[in-house]
RNA sequence: GGGGGGUUAGCUCAGCUGGUUCAGAGCACCUGCCUUACAAGCAGGGGGUCACUGGUUCGAACCCAGUACUCCCCA
């Protein structure tokens, strides 16, 4: 069979996806025989997209799903996609505006059924990319937030919710995107630093020739100012008690109020009041009592309210305005601040605070819990670092604002009638009859529901429980059905910090509320992308490669590896292709070793002693490297996993062993290997494949094929994970001495220009039997022999490794000169190691508080050392 | 303004409850090699005042205080 020089990804990807996912190996149902590991999938919105982050936090996923499949555990990984109404309603917006169609001129019936369209028709890309990546999901489990069934428990949680009190509806100071036309909850504000104009306006004073001066950044509000507040102990305006100020243009008076919530600093210390448009004002306002004016419109438009400037863009107005006070002579000056400025997440328009009529969640008695079970560790966040910032929030956690002004959604379930009564329930038909008490004269025609969708992380915070069981709101955990029993709480939760309080602290809350369980066990937080100059990958930078595209020239595994390679948890990837070089280099690297192994022609002669030393200690090497990989797992500590898979398999297996097993060539010709050293082999190499199996499971699956022919659920990917036994620690760190050796003599070769095949001579002059004469120090080293000495060796280069001396004859007369400055200067570091542990040996405070066993060790070190120094001391009287 | 991180090699990061002359890994870099598994490779090598200042200690990259710079979250 012809094994081509190089590993080609695409053909593997292409054969065993599909092969896996027939034969139904992702697929998990209840069993309870058998342990579960459970992940829920963090939806990836509906209408996106894979892109960078997407590919990291997935990787990781199936890491941890393909190992617990492994490990023996029934590994269920559901997926699914959320509904993201803001930015599905948005795309649909775009799409019916291309056609022509505005979303004013349909109905709500027929948006929605655009939408649904567009959801069928695009919607779940991301799924189908997660393919190429390799995840394992369980794709016959495939959700979506906003199918009927999850959107009814949605519905059950909200009236419920409003049944128990914690649900309430009212005016409030919301986040208004005058773009996306609905409120935003604080989460989805994101405050960009700007340089905006600080105006410093003349307000007259009425009946006087004075004036008061405030400063503001929002010009275009003043016609909605209905105060202008100072502070009671600020001289300069303690005159003005009583008074009224006049807003210049409108001539609107509004009375002087004073409040110690001013800074005196900020500004003149006189601020313009304007409760309908800043949260701040309006508490001011609550407090004072003063009108609100409402100077904006939904869409940033100049309000009738202001009665100027009306219908015009608040942008374009605060320029005007600008201009048109100065002309009148209204401003005093103006500087340039730096401020933050609220920009919506979906639309990136400016956030207006915007009072208005909106459904809230009561967080303070809910969130409890979910702070509890975080602070207690029952469910652990990694890395832990962000324990605190979670706490920080949930103390001081805002009632959150559930409604959205959007279509696509689950409809809030609140009825109204003619004469402002309210009920919450399901049907029309039960809100008729409900409103029939309060209203006796009502007619079913008479009730209107809600206009407002839910919030879509209103219906994600149920996700871990709905995917298994839509009913549990319902029904209550006693009557959850064998789904949720058995997977529910889920394992692990793989997601981004930023998404920490969004999603994660309000899932706790669900699970808690509804089945008194956390959804989750392990809350592993990824870092985020950014590029190489650490700039958050997005798409209007354009700084984003492509998955797919990665993919296509790395291949699914060297792109999984290169991505966890350098992603610690918690930690930002900065991200750089050079990283998915090296991951398809490593393929590359097993697949070579595969082809070495591969092309070994078995025969029918002996083992070698270099075979069967080699033989011994890979395995124990891997079975140290394996503990230690899974110690990793078991911490979270993905690339510290992939690492030291990485080194076990490069270094460990490719550079000492298969060199050291590999049979030589005589004339041109390569010696069959025996039997036994060719099983070890194989069977170093099937426990490899299935160690690396999680990172690179394409190519781990493909090898294990080729290897032999197999039964149909013969897989890589289903293969147990290796056990463990004790580790001959002797036997390994002997093995260190002797790459030590052969390391010496390579760079003996490197320096004085000796080719690699010219073979060598060593002799060794020591008491440790375990070192000497290591057959496979012959076989990596080219010797000619390797023998025992009692004897210096005149003429010899020698050195010295864990105390024992080797000498190697050269045929050419070595330099003594350099030879000699090399022995000095290793004396020298000797002598400065011996005296510094002399001087602790001999220092009484370290003798008296260092722990017994740390002083054997230190006493340990003066023996060898001692005795190395005399060993080098002889050497250089035999130079000279 | 409040809270939380971070600063170790050119880059990305390890370094557990202070204890080998402790300063590490991968990549990058330099040198020599197309040695019949692999140049996507092999062999060898250089590289750091552990941000700064002070303190605690027999002993500090690690603990404490302050300073500088930086990132994140919240308002």
């Amino acid at each position: 069979m012809e094994i081509s020089k190089t590993y080609n990804p695409k053909e593997a990807e292409l054969k065993w996806y599909p092969y896996w996912m027939n034969k139904g190996f992702f697929a998990s149902k209840p069993n309870s025989n058998k342990k579960p590991y459970t992940i829920v999938i963090p939806p990836p919105n509906v209408t996106g997209v894979l892109h960078m982050g997407h590919m990291l936090n997935n990787t990781i996923q199936d890491v941890l799903i393909r190992r617990a499949r492994m490990l023996g555990y029934n590994a269920c990984w559901v997926p699914g996609t959320d509904h993201a109404s803001i930015a599905t309603e948005a795309k649909v917006v775009a799409l019916l505006k291309e056609k022509g169609i505005k979303k004013t001129d349909i109905s709500r019936e027929d948006f929605l059924k655009h939408a649904w369209e567009w959801k069928e028709k695009y919607g779940g890309i991301i799924l189908e990319q997660l393919k190429k990546l390799g995840a394992s999901c369980d794709w016959d489990r495939t959700k979506f937030t906003m199918q009927p069934e999850l959107s009814e428990a949605v519905i059950d949680v909200f009236i419920d919710l409003y049944n128990k009190g914690n649900i309430y509806r009212g005016v409030r100071m919301v986040n208004w995107d005058p773009v996306g036309l609905t409120a935003v909850s604080d989460e989805e504000v994101i405050y960009k630093e700007k340089d905006s104009q600080l105006i410093y306006i003349n307000y007259k004073i009425k009946d006087s020739d004075d004036f008061i001066t405030i400063a503001t950044t929002r010009p275009e509000t003043i016609m909605a100012d209905t105060a202008v507040c100072v502070h009671p102990e600020d001289e300069r305006y303690a005159h003005l008690k009583g008074k009224f100020a006049i807003i210049p243009l409108i001539n609107k008076e509004v009375p002087i109020i004073y409040d110690d919530y001013i800074d005196k600093e900020f500004g003149t210390g006189a601020l313009k009041v304007t409760p309908a448009h800043d949260i701040n004002d309006y508490n001011l306002g609550l407090k004072h009592q003063l009108p609100v004016i409402d100077g904006l419109t939904a869409d940033g438009k100049i309000s009738e309210a202001a009665q100027i400037y009306v219908g015009i863009d608040r942008f374009a107005c605060r320029k005007q305005i600008v201009k048109d006070l100065q002309e009148q002579g209204f401003v005093l000056k103006i500087d340039t601040i730096k401020n933050k400025v609220g920009h919506s997440e979906r639309t990136d328009a400016v956030i207006e605070p915007k009072l208005s009529m909106q459904w809230f969640l009561k967080m303070e008695k809910i969130s409890k819990p979910a702070l509890d079970v975080v602070l207690n560790g029952e469910v652990k966040l990694i890395p832990e670092k962000f324990i605190n910032t979670y706490r920080h929030w949930m103390e001081n956690v805002h009632d959150w604002c559930i409604s959205r002004q959007l279509w696509w959604g689950q409809r809030i379930p609140a009825w109204y009638d003619n004469k402002g009564n309210t009920v919450v329930c399901k049907t029309k038909e039960d809100a008729f009859e409900k409103l029939l008490s309060k209203n006796s004269e009502l007619s079913i025609e008479n009730i209107h529901q809600d206009e407002d969708v839910l919030d879509t992380w209103f219906s994600s915070w149920l996700w871990p429980l709905t995917v298994f069981d839509s009913n549990v709101i319902k029904n209550g955990w006693d009557k959850a059905n064998e789904d949720l029993k058995y997977y529910y709480p889920t394992n692990d939760l793989v997601t981004a910090p930023e998404i920490l309080f969004f999603w994660v602290a309000r899932m706790i809350i669900a699970g808690k509320e509804y089945t008194g369980r956390v959804p989750f066990n392990n809350v592993y937080l990824t870092g985020i992308v950014r590029d190489k100059q650490g700039r958050k990958m997005s798409k209007s930078l354009g700084n984003s490669p492509d998955p797919l595209d990665l993919i296509e020239k790395y291949g699914a595994d060297g792109v999984r590896v290169g991505m966890l390679l350098s992603s610690p948890a918690g930690n930002d990837l900065l991200f750089d292709e050079s990283y998915c070089e090296q991951g398809r280099n490593f393929a590359n690297k097993v697949w070579n070793a595969f082809r070495l192994i591969k092309g070994f022609e078995v025969g029918a002669i002996k083992q070698t002693e270099a075979q069967i030393s080699a033989i011994n200690w890979f395995d124990h090497k891997l079975n140290e490297q394996l503990n230690l990989i899974n110690d990793y797992y078991a911490k979270y500590r993905m690339s510290d996993a992939l690492m030291a898979t990485y080194k076990l398999v490069w270094d460990d297996f490719c550079a000492w062993y298969l060199e050291a097993i590999k049979p030589d060539f005589i004339d041109g010709k390569a010696q069959p290997i025996d039997k036994v050293s060719y099983e070890a082999t194989l069977n170093f190499l099937e426990k490899l494949l299935v160690i690396m199996h999680p990172w690179m499971p394409f190519i781990t699956e493909e090898i294990w094929h080729l290897i032999a022919e197999r039964a149909e659920k013969d897989c890589c990917m289903l293969a147990s994970w290796p056990a463990l036994k004790k580790t001959d620690e002797a036997l390994l760190n002997n093995f260190e001495v002797i790459k030590e050796v052969v390391a010496t003599l390579r760079n003996l070769r490197a320096q004085k220009q000796i080719s690699p095949k010219e073979k060598l001579q060593l002799f060794e002059n020591s008491n440790n039997e375990r070192i000497s004469l290591n057959p496979v120090v012959s076989k990596l080293a080219n010797l000619s022999s390797f023998e025992n000495t009692q004897q210096k060796t005149d003429g010899a280069f020698s050195f010295m490794i864990s105390n024992a001396e080797f000498y190697v004859p050269l045929v050419n007369n070595i330099n003594t000169v350099e030879e000699k400055a090399r022995i000095l200067k290793e004396l020298d570091y000797s002598k400065g190691f011996l005296k510094s542990v002399q001087a602790k040996l001999t220092n009484e405070k370290f003798v008296n508080n260092a722990k017994p066993e740390l002083i054997e060790l230190e006493k340990k070190k003066e023996n060898d050392t001692i005795q190395k120094i005399q060993t080098l001391e002889n050497q250089l009287k035999s130079i000279t």
